[in-house]
DNA sequence: CTCGGTTTGTTCTCGCGTTCACAAACTCCT
DNA sequence: AGGAGTTTGTGAACGCGAGAACAAACCGAG
């Protein structure tokens, strides 16, 4: 498979411009790879990983191309090579560590989430600004002072961190986070974050969910 | 998701065909709307509105102009008539009974979560198959068997179902539901599922939002 | 009543993303 | 070796959404 090498360009590798559409789907189809791997399927078709990740081969072929020409025509793809590349992409072929802030319900969920561990994230500390919930021990790790937050991004160099607090702390939090040097944030908070530019904000609002899902049902409603 | 033009005429109002896009944002609008009523403010212009949502105030008043006319030139908007205008055309106004299934960590976050009932939605049954976790009691609800979905369904005339489960059972879960007469899913399991047309899922994935951060991170990473 | 200042609703343009369609490239069979 | 059958990679067309810019509409002062 040294054709990879021929193909590529000025850089290195993987400096081209993914469009932003894209990379929402490359994690999609790096599971969708895993299964297939799991499965003990070693070659697939560019219409077999589209079916198993929900799109249209021609998008996933046209994804996928952006990485370089990781197929074979006539063939198909390697599931386990093409599996690294995206991986290699994403960035997960080494561990990202990441600290939770705001342990309630959905903080002790996403510190137990396996998913995490299994996909190239380290939860490195879970911290709680609420004393009474010091020094609780979830998914092995001993719930710390939010204060710790700044010690623990540089001795672990953090770079992501998931804010899980109610929306009134949020904001804090994630200046808290700028501060420290954190360049990624997940927020699970009900809250517009204003943060600067070079932070990168990704939000999950889960009634903003259900309210886009309401508002789809009401319209079947009033057809029927 | 593809909404096809089901009825694209004839209707008094609120039956225009609203991309999207628009949709997905409004319940980012009614937030703030909120937010603002209950800091005591009658009136906001469109770029007060804008910076409350995070959005830009030419976008705001082009999704709002998909809705009517509800603004005043020269004025700006009256926040809660605005907001009910919002409210209604979401169909929050009244109150959508929705099913958990799979009571574990984030089932459980899911049914402590108090943003549902305060933005229209009633959890009215959590259900899990795991007879172990039969009868314990969540946020004031009985843990029931999944084999009662039916009947909850039924019951309730529920329209939303919310999957909790472990990636393995979700798409028996979602088959479920479907036959039970579900028309709207949504899906925390990491598994693309396979349900009819009329039906909407939307997915909530935590580590596919997680490897999106890593992307960028990793290219911020390049640079420096 | 008129005029200046303000803000909405809308039109227009541009860029991104999706999809189609096909040439290039590979395998297998004869 | 050559041709038939597959499948990838990509150029081109198309549609949707974002943002700029402006006319229409409203308020208040004089």
């Amino acid at each position: 498979m040294e054709r990879a090498a021929v193909t590529a360009r000025t850089s290195p590798e993987s400096a081209r411009d993914i469009p932003e559409a894209t990379v929402a789907r490359l994690p999609v189809y790096l599971r969708a790879l895993t299964t297939l791997s799991e499965q003990g399927i070693g070659t697939c078709s560019s219409e077999e990983l589209a079916v198993a990740a929900g799109v249209n081969s021609a998008k996933l072929r046209k994804d996928l191309s952006y990485l370089g020409s990781y197929g074979t025509r006539g063939v198909g793809y390697d599931v386990d090579y093409l599996r690294y590349q995206i991986a290699r992409e994403i960035g997960v072929t080494q561990d990202w560590p990441v600290v939770i802030v705001g342990i309630g319900n959905l903080g002790q969920a996403l510190a137990n989430y396996s998913g995490f561990r299994s996909r190239g994230f380290r939860v490195v500390a879970l911290l709680d600004a609420d004393p009474a919930r010091r020094d609780e021990v979830v998914a092995g790790l001993e719930v710390g002072p939010f204060d710790d937050l700044e010690r623990i991004v540089r001795e672990h160099s953090v770079a992501i961190g998931v804010i899980a607090t109610p929306a009134l702390a949020a904001q804090d939090v994630a200046d808290r986070m700028v501060a420290c040097g954190i360049t990624s944030i997940l927020n699970f908070a009900p809250i517009v974050l204003n943060v600067p530019d070079q932070v990168d904000v990704r939000k999950v609002d889960l009634s903003i969910e259900l309210q886009i899902l309401a508002y789809h049902e009401q319209r079947k409603g009033a057809t029927a």
